[in-house]
DNA sequence: TAATTAATTAAACGAACATTTAATTATTGC
DNA sequence: GCAATAATTAAATGTTCGTTTAATTAATTA
């Protein structure tokens, strides 16, 4: 899709700019974030991102070479580091499933609070069939979080510390549908069950009682 | 996507051809369906899907009018129908929020044991922000569905049938992501989390016991 | 059987896309 | 101060897309 509204820049002359230089590449990032998330990798252009960066499409591919490394540098620069983040404050935690659960369920949302552009992102280009996306889980995410929760989860099934009746691998696909997902359609279902409005605190804890009561043994 | 595999079909000539006529529109809208699960429908092109059935993007437009008819189609004679069969069988059910649960559960897997092409639909066109079939929940199912799922839950709790420390509304929301959200994503954890494998059975299984644990007063 | 209608293709159109090239201007190093 | 380099734009290129038009052939009707 392409952004139809201009921000009524006047148009820039070519040329070298005045003052700040690597800068425009960070804007180019956050332009793209936004896109990406919004949008769709593949649908947004190089136009959109670039006017909303109030630049032409052609500087995009004199910072980043084509559209797939600017894609490349999201990953590497913005994306992954905050999956690492996440994956710190899991394995610091302990064998307790419920502590488990817990971290992971505050450090997801503190993660969209701070950066709304993840959850569309994670719909459209790991969840989605031929998402862009979907190579960096299986090869750098799903060691880090998915098998290391799941691991935790089993060994403390073993020792009769979670609900026998549950698949541990299958509690982190639960996890992550309790999570990420309400995350993902909070436009939807906010505009379905408007009045009154749900808060983000009300959502943790309806997420936490059912998890935590689920869990038992 | 351009589907790039030919199936070697020697190509047709021009001229009415002999026997099934009104039989090419449903081959139509199965290539469709098909298409939009896989690579979205903004992204899937005429010509592939006309190559899919066998004819040229021209008696694409013949049948439909335009790639948005052909849209319109596809929701009014292929996934409202089947929306329409699980809010039936919701609405005949009790008050039980155990039993309202469990039917959910079970026809989905029923419908796309049977149509596994709505998971990736779902996701593409109605979770994902810009999706093309969001006013159709908004307008059409919602009312079916996730509001009559939220009031019998509400209902339940008032009268002391439903954990208190659940939100009826987000209940909902939590049900929709451990049953849709598992379909969906089912080809990224099955590669995650190979050896051994996990049935459909297993997974309904884990579901109903963790949804079942958690409603518990 | 002759005329009309239905179903199909090939070809063309204009728009949007990612990318490349050449020109232009500011900054930096000597 | 001058040459080299860095940052930017405008314009052009070739591809793909949805849609339209005209031609073609089978089925239907009279």
């Amino acid at each position: 899709m392409t952004k139809t509204t201009h921000p009524k820049q006047p148009p820039r002359a070519p040329g070298r700019p005045a003052g700040d230089a690597q800068l425009q590449r960070e804007r180019l990032l956050d332009a793209a974030a936004q896109a990406f998330a919004h949008t769709g990798i593949q649908a947004s252009s190089l136009r959109s991102i670039a006017q909303q960066a109030g630049v032409t499409p052609a500087l995009v591919n004199y910072y980043f070479g084509s559209k797939q490394r600017l894609v490349d540098a999201l990953v590497e620069e913005r994306f992954l580091p905050l999956i690492s983040k996440v994956a710190k404050g899991l394995q610091d935690a302990g064998d307790d499933p419920r502590e488990l659960v817990e971290r992971f369920v505050r450090s997801l949302s503190a993660m969209v609070a701070s950066h709304p552009w993840i959850p569309p992102l994670w719909v459209r280009e790991i969840l989605c069939e031929g998402g862009q996306l979907r190579e960096q889980l299986t090869g750098r995410i799903a060691p880090l979080i998915p098998l290391l929760l799941a691991q935790r989860f089993a060994a403390a099934q073993a020792r009769g510390a979670l609900n026998p009746a549950l698949e541990p691998r299958l509690l982190v696909v639960s996890l992550i549908g309790l999570t990420m997902l309400p995350y993902a359609a909070a436009p939807l279902w906010r505009g379905i069950f408007a009045n009154p409005q749900i808060g983000d605190e009300a959502l943790i804890a309806h997420t936490l009682a059912l998890l935590h009561n689920g869990m038992e043994t």
